[in-house]
DNA sequence: GTCGTTCCTGTAAGCGCTTTCACTCCGCTT
DNA sequence: AAGCGGAGTGAAAGCGCTTACAGGAACGAC
């Protein structure tokens, strides 16, 4: 190492003092600079080369060296800037996931168990939600172009953005969306669980006359879901709702909508697209001075804890949210890997929860 | 622009050329490799440095040569690389939020109120559950050197990570826990709306024994609830449970607690550390055919959605779980902006919302 | 005409890592 | 005694941007 630390050092220490002395930098809140490669390496002895190594366990080392290089780690405090890693490596080891919009338990938990998993598999995650904003676009490019991979919710982009995405050779996993390009997919199963329930409402209770609440242009799930609604009244001869009462998916909105809707007509029977909304709608049933379920029956879906909790206890279909986000963090990881297989669609079970506001039963479930 | 573009992009060209040959590179899953900065330049027959500034708007650029830039920006989908510009710029343009679970309504809608903010200022955010885990240091000083400033929740990490991140200059914004160093506060009003609470079960119901359930080690919120309790109690001369009963923070966990302890004693009313636990020991009371709030009177914390539909009506304190994250992330956003005055210790108000677990009312808010 | 000025643009030096290549020792074989 | 292979290390080239600095050109003003 003879003259030549001293070259490596110098040089470097040159450009730091340069660098510090520069003006225009912005003046961040950053104070105390963080330590470089540069300086340990300076202060150990020995070529950045050889700090990179000890710190990567990319190549042998000698002993004494590296506990030279560890103390001077400890010594500077040394973390290695990530930005740079990511330059050098092209890599970011963190990934993405964007939906539209957080609120809500179903979200959350979906994110919940995204993050366990990526967390394990030892990738950063960056949440974005669209919020619908105009945006949405740029948001996500600029998402992307800080991760290895994403997973997308719903209907937040457009496909054309999914396809250009896919494009540049980002992984992508869809949420609750139509396969679109090479991506891999994951849903819960919506039809089946959809036609039972409705079967119920139909042959068990005997109910006639439909309600349902919800939009379903923004989410495939809630189309699947008033897809199968429909086909099982119409093959039963029950009267078909021509559409579905149109509400965002919140107890606010579900509650407006039950009102209005209350009010006009007396559906025996409301489907709703979540349980926000179907919380909602018992409540104003309630303030319209209707018994639940015996005046109107109520159903929602994905069995959050207030639909476990609500009176009447709430009729819904449990969907396996932190399973979704779960399975979606493994496949990317798997992606990431080097996987080029064929793109996996993947549909987890669902499970209908009966409970007291679609009617009573024979064996009371609550 | 003569003989000069063509050095430039001649130049870059050889080094693409050979970045691509490159052996060792690991086969990421990326294919089509994304444009960089000199292919557009070169596209378009102007130096890099030209490119940059028509894209970041920081220098005037005639429009003649603008449009030749855009249009190649347009037709190779450049999109430039974050980690040259982090690394550039010395900036990340993203924050972290740090929290030990993501589960619960709590800090999903902190997590949202956050997101929705940084968001909108421009600014990614990264989010990390510890999860309790063992490598929480390690995850914390990874997300730090991956963002420009940090919102920590709760009891994350220990002292010493809060001491040495706030020693290399980041910004950092502390939620719901003591203040330490120089690191701003969030937290909401927990002693007053205790003491509000407890005095309503004492003096308005006239209960005379107690039982707290919830850990007060792991918060401060908490550990403030309990002593707020325990001094009205105190005060009232009523008899002060010795210690809480222990219990995390889920539904479960509040009712298995709060079924051995009905078991064993009969305290008169249950105060919980949140609505969770709550919602369990109702359930919990039920399960032991005690009637709520006749027999044993309940409260919770937070006011989530279940506790405004549970039968019966939860009586809590509600606190501002969304603006506490909003908060975090302006504040943030202040520092990263340059602000350098005194850290700032803000409380947000609560406020005490009476339902019918915790005993009936003149006018009963149902 | 000459001399600022104002506009545009290019050159090149960083930013802080990772990794290839080359080289020096050493201990062992033949 | 010459050769070989492996271990350990350093030099330097990149990674893809941002930006200070240095002109050149066009335009008035005197």
């Amino acid at each position: 190492m003879k003259a030549l630390t001293g070259t490596t050092s110098d040089g470097r220490t040159v450009r730091r003092g340069a660098a510090v002395t520069r003006p225009g930098r912005e003046a961040t809140a950053r104070v105390g600079r963080d330590a470089t490669i540069y300086q340990v390496a300076a202060r150990a002895g020995v070529s950045i080369a050889t700090v990179s190594r000890v710190l990567r366990g990319t190549a042998p080392v000698a002993d004494a060296t590296r506990s030279r290089v560890l103390s001077a780690v400890d010594e500077l405090r040394f973390t290695p800037s990530r930005s740079a890693r990511s330059l050098a490596e092209g890599q970011h080891a963190a990934n993405g996931i964007v939906f539209p919009d957080l609120s809500g338990p179903y979200f959350a938990e979906v994110v919940l168990g995204y993050e366990e998993v990526a967390a394990e598999l030892g990738r950063s995650v960056l949440v974005l939600s669209t919020h619908g904003r105009q945006a949405a676009r740029q948001m996500v490019m600029d998402l992307a172009s800080r991760v290895d991979g994403l997973v997308i919710l719903g209907r937040t982009v457009g496909d054309d953005v999914l396809a250009d995405l896919a494009g540049r050779g980002l992984p992508l996993v869809l949420m609750a969306r139509d396969p679109v390009a090479s991506a891999d997919t994951v849903s819960s199963e919506n039809t089946a669980s959809a036609r039972a329930l409705t079967a119920h409402l139909v042959h068990d209770h005997g109910y006639r006359s439909f309600a349902y609440l919800g939009n379903t242009t923004t989410s495939r799930d809630t189309s699947q879901r008033w897809a199968a609604f429909r086909s099982v009244l119409r093959e039963a001869k029950v009267p078909v709702p021509r559409a579905p009462t149109p509400c965002s998916f919140d107890e606010e909105d579900g509650r407006v909508a039950a009102d209005r809707l209350l009010r006009r007509k007396r559906p025996r029977a409301l489907v709703c697209a979540n349980d926000e909304i179907a919380l909602g709608a018992v409540m104003a049933a309630e303030e319209l001075g209707l018994a639940v379920p015996d005046d109107v029956a109520v159903t929602g879906w994905d069995d959050v804890m207030a639909a476990r909790h609500s009176r009447p206890g709430l009729t819904t279909v449990r969907q396996p949210m932190r399973e979704l986000g779960a399975w979606a963090a493994r496949r990317l990881h798997e992606r990431l890997a080097g996987d080029a297989s064929e793109p996996r669609h993947e549909v987890l079970p669902t499970q209908l929860v009966q409970r007291a506001s679609c009617g009573h039963h024979q064996k009371e479930h609550q």
